[in-house]
DNA sequence: CCCTGAACCTGACCGC
DNA sequence: TGCGGTCAGGTTCAGG
């Protein structure tokens, strides 16, 4: 379901509501996500969330001197509810907070994962060696094509790689390179500077975008106040088999790394 | 170091 | 209605 503007937008969604309160009861009814939930998440009963931040497509939950690490997964999604609002068989965590609010961590597929830690949660291991954020300064031209230049595998995998660069998952790598008119396939260490600028501001345009509109809702994904996002009227390539917006031509379906990948074979190359 | 593929899980949907 | 196959928004980890 997340990507990165979908977890953005649940962080939004969450933020006024839960942050600066205490945590009055937690419960976990299927500890068995990625990997397990720890036992010690329940030292945190009592107390309070100083604040909601995210790093890529993690969330962190930050209680001061400890935090928890939340991360979605493929089918993950985390609402606010009433604390006596029943629970159906894939929300496994609930944390309710002294004002009232109920967290649900609802996960289908249970990719996600919900992990604790101490002290900074920037150097817990899952973070450390994430790339920048596309949408801050750090992720620059200079820096992208250093990354692209030693990388011989296909374009789409570099954009996705966390280590490169955090957040762009399959549907917005696509949306992506579409965009800049790059054929998915082409091997990052070919592609020329300006050709890798023009990658990097579509990257910053549709992940932006995307947030403006509260994310893609492709089947189930719906924000934290149970609204769905819009992003997904305006894909061009993703999911699509119509004729391409700009020539007309038929879009193609490919698989790369086990994963769809959508494109105009007019336009990208 | 780089690259590929397997693994983790459930549900929705389609054709027969 | 049931069954088997396919597909799904992520990412770590093992092994070449």
């Amino acid at each position: 379901m997340p990507e990165l503007p979908e977890v953005e937008t649940t962080r939004r969604g969450l933020q006024p509501h839960i942050e600066g309160q205490r945590v009055r009861r937690i419960e976990i009814r299927q500890a068995k996500l990625r990997w397990p939930i720890p036992d010690n998440i329940q030292g945190f009963q009592g107390r309070e969330l100083q604040s909601l931040k995210r790093r890529g497509k993690y969330l962190i939950f930050d209680f001061g001197d400890a935090y928890w690490l939340g991360h979605l997964g493929m089918s993950g999604s985390l609402r606010l509810l009433a604390p006596d609002a029943p629970a159906d068989r894939h929300e496994h965590v609930q944390v309710d907070f002294c004002n009232g609010q109920s967290l649900r961590y609802r996960d289908p597929r249970r990719f996600g994962a919900l992990l604790t830690g101490q002290g900074d949660p920037l150097q817990h291991p899952l973070l450390c060696k994430l790339g920048p954020e596309p949408l801050s300064p750090d992720f620059d031209i200079d820096y992208f094509q250093r990354q692209c230049k030693r990388r011989n595998s296909a374009i789409k995998q570099v954009i996705m790689d966390s280590h490169v660069v955090v957040g762009v998952g399959n549907i917005y790598a696509c949306e992506s390179l579409f965009l800049a008119g790059i054929h998915p396939k082409t091997r990052a260490s070919r592609i020329g500077r300006e050709r890798l600028h023009r990658l990097l501001e579509a990257i910053r345009k549709v992940l932006s975008q995307a947030i403006a509109e509260g994310g893609t809702t492709l089947r189930d994904f719906t924000r934290s106040d149970g609204q769905p996002g819009y992003f997904a009227q305006q894909l061009l390539v993703y999911g699509r088999d119509g004729g391409c917006i700009r020539c007309g031509r038929p879009l193609k379906r490919i698989v790369q790394a086990q994963r769809s990948t959508f494109y105009c074979p007019g336009c990208q190359h």
